[in-house]
RNA sequence: GCAGGUGUAGCUCAGUUGGUUAGAGCGCCGGUCUGUGGAACCGGAGGUCGGUGGUUCGAGCCCACCCACCUGUACCA
């Protein structure tokens, strides 16, 4: 039988995919827009590896049943457990704790790279994605927080997103926390019913006002008919939760949520909670960020006090800040595309602790990249322009000492800095001519056994080639008319393969064409 | 994980009440053409019809289970 059935497919692991191209050359171009911001900030590049030992990386302890919840881990030749890094925190943790002593404090990092989650991938969700954090690991004041948050502002700025299409909101977890014991849910017995209702605050932008309402009480019926259990809170509490974190968002779905002022949210949460001292000092904190950030004239339009803010459940332990772009725009049905936030972070006084014993206070966000190139895709800043492949010599006589000059040809012309290559396949010329074509060749050059007697090379311009040719119905006119298409003297081809090239990066003064 | 939907060529899809050797367009490769991308004409490659089992004289079509993908939802450090 056939071995057909062994055969590999080749086929790629969903969530994961092959880059290329003009994707690839755009994603370069941000990531030296970003890290251009962190370092006139004064951030240092610190890379770190992508596998860690499981435990140095969190909770993530593979167990029996379930070894790779979440996060890729594979057991080591000692018996090890070793992860792939899901963020860029927990290895930077790890690695402040690790070589504490030999740290400047406070320490303040950058770095970019892969990070792997093990879930159900999605539109714009990736198994592997790229992060860009920076930190300030050791700077216990909320300046370092404010300092974060401008940072962000910049930074999307800085990659083309224009000042209005993106907001910055700053939350802080003490204030979430203090709401929540003034209802009555401090404590480790109601553990659980926070999380559901924080989980259900973060919901807001994806449900609306009604979704989350929905969820603090009895439940919610999705779409699919699915239903999802809430948080069981009573009206009164429904109410404070409303009046409180639901309030002042800046772009309600619904009209239900009343726009109010930053320090409207921030005098009445004030009042409303003096007697509790988690949320006093969340708002304490609150206000000298806003305070800070208005002072260096970042106004509400670029970073906004937003109490609805919730970011990740597992280690923040004061401010918060997540990027959200605020434009719209449609897919090809005519439906509005959200990208939801592209960046977030916050403070995370606990992580560098759990090496250390001692406390650690840090603070710092992370840019989705990925997500981050997608909107910019949207909003035409993507340079998605095809690269200009390399001047395609071909192979019109396969003698040895033709080849020889070919290649001398292409020699010359990378010798002048032309990207160029001679046809390496084994095809003919029609094929060679496809060849050039796909690689987006401007030009490719012809030397025949008459070219060659002459002393001369055919240099064809691709590019005018084809616009020539769309004005050809006729297929046999088309190939009698040779369209752009002119001879030189051996001696004089990279003057004219320069020209060629010139008249290609600057087509807009066409006016002597 | 839960709910719903969809699986026929690289892509988009046809395929009669179950009936011989499963089709089209586009794409790909080659030829017409010792000389030229696109177009034209001619030819070619490419399918265990998602998989396994069942019903039947006979299954792309009917039944069961499984798998993959899509959408929503849950989780998301």
């Amino acid at each position: 039988m056939s071995t057909q059935s062994n055969k590999p497919k080749a086929r790629l692991p969903r969530g994961l995919v092959d880059r290329h191209g003009a994707e690839l050359t755009a994603t370069r171009a941000m990531l030296d827009k970003i890290r251009a911001v962190y370092e006139l900030y004064g951030f240092d590049a610190l890379e770190t590896p992508a596998i860690e030992y499981t435990d140095a990386l969190g909770k993530f302890l593979p167990d029996q049943d379930r070894p790779n919840e979440g996060v890729f881990s594979f057991q080591d030749d000692d018996e090890q457990w070793l992860s792939l890094r899901y963020d860029l925190t927990a290895p930077l943790a790890r690695h402040v704790a690790e070589h504490f002593d030999a740290l400047p404090k406070p320490f303040r990092s950058y770095r970019a790279g892969f990070v792997f989650r093990n879930e159900k991938p999605g539109p714009g969700r990736f198994r592997q994605f790229m992060q860009f954090d920076a930190d300030t690991v050791g700077a216990p004041s909320v300046s370092a927080d404010a300092e974060i948050c401008m940072m962000a502002a910049d930074t999307l700025e800085a990659v083309g997103i224009a000042r209005g299409d993106y907001v910055i909101k700053v939350n802080n977890r003490k204030v979430l926390d203090g709401v929540l014991e003034a209802i009555g849910l401090g404590g480790d017995e109601n553990a659980g019913r926070r999380l559901t209702v924080l989980r259900a605050i973060d919901k807001l932008d994806k449900l609306g006002v009604l979704g989350v309402t929905q969820l603090l009480g009895e439940g919610r019926l999705d779409d699919s008919g699915d239903f999802t259990k809430g948080a069981r809170l009573d009206a009164p509490q429904i109410l404070t939760i409303r009046k409180t974190m639901l309030r002042g968002t800046p772009k309600p779905m619904n009209e239900d949520p009343v726009t109010i002022s930053e320090t409207s949210w921030l005098d009445q949460l004030e009042r409303d909670f003096a007697d509790n001292e988690t949320a006093s000092a969340g708002v304490r904190e609150l206000r000298q960020i806003a305070q800070l950030c208005r002072a260096a004239g970042y106004g509400e339009d670029r970073i906004l006090i937003d109490p609805s803010v919730v970011r990740g459940l597992e280690y923040y332990t004061g401010p918060v800040y997540e990027a959200e772009l605020t434009f719209e725009v449609k897919d090809e049905h005519g439906r509005p595309v959200r990208f939801g936030s592209v960046a977030g972070g916050g403070r995370y006084d606990g992580l560098v602790a759990r090496f250390r014993g001692e406390a650690v206070p840090a603070t710092g966000f992370s840019i989705g990249v990925s997500r981050l190139l997608h909107a910019l895709a949207h909003l035409g800043k993507m340079d998605a322009e095809p690269e200009i492949g390399p001047v395609v010599v071909l192979v019109m006589d396969k003698q040895p000492e033709r080849i020889a000059d070919y290649m001398k040809m292409v020699s010359d012309l990378r010798a002048n800095g032309i990207r160029a290559e001679m046809y390496l396949g084994g095809g003919g010329m029609k094929a060679q001519m496809k060849y050039a074509d796909k690689r987006n060749a401007p030009a490719v050059i012809i030397q025949g056994s008459n070219e060659k007697d002459a002393g001369e090379v055919q240099v064809k311009d691709l590019v005018e080639g084809a616009k020539i040719a769309a004005g050809i119905a006729d297929n046999a006119e088309y190939r009698a008319a040779r369209p752009a298409q002119f001879a030189v003297k051996e001696a004089e081809l990279v003057e004219a393969i320069r020209g060629v090239l010139e008249r290609r990066a600057a087509p807009s003064l066409g006016l002597a064409d």
